[in-house]
DNA sequence: ATGATGACCCAAT
DNA sequence: GATTGGGCCATCA
């Protein structure tokens, strides 16, 4: 058993996500309180594949790099991100490329 | 305890 | 655009 209070605060934010919406690692850790710390964020959603912490219903498949691109790259789990965000209509370039500035999601939009 | 690795990000080259 | 180097921190051997 674990005591993930911190990845609480990350899912909590990535569950946030509105389907068809797409957020960068470094946007979650900055709306999670955790600036500066992007890495542990996809280590936290790395977690979720072990078990431990599957059932929250976490749309893990809706984070992805500031690059636009999936990390998941060479993994077969990154083909099912692929999949899993082309269904809720995100549409990805040739190259697996998404276009952030249509589909990342803004919190609290309006400007600050 | 140390050292290496990693679903990252940014700036410089 | 691709590559390199530095930074952050949890997890594993």
């Amino acid at each position: 058993m674990v005591a993930p209070s911190r990845y609480q605060c990350i899912y909590r934010v990535v569950r946030q996500i509105p389907r068809g919406r797409v957020a960068t690692y470094g946007q979650i850790a900055d709306l999670a309180g955790l600036a500066g710390h992007a890495r542990q964020v996809g280590y936290a959603l790395h977690a979720l594949d072990d078990g431990a912490h599957a059932g929250k219903a976490v749309p893990w498949h809706r984070v992805i790099n500031a690059q636009g691109r999936i990390s998941l790259r060479g993994d077969y789990a990154g083909d099912i991100q692929r999949q899993l965000l082309e269904r809720e209509g995100v549409e990805l370039d040739a190259r697996e490329r998404i276009d952030l500035k249509r589909f990342r999601w803004r919190p609290r939009t309006r400007r600050v």
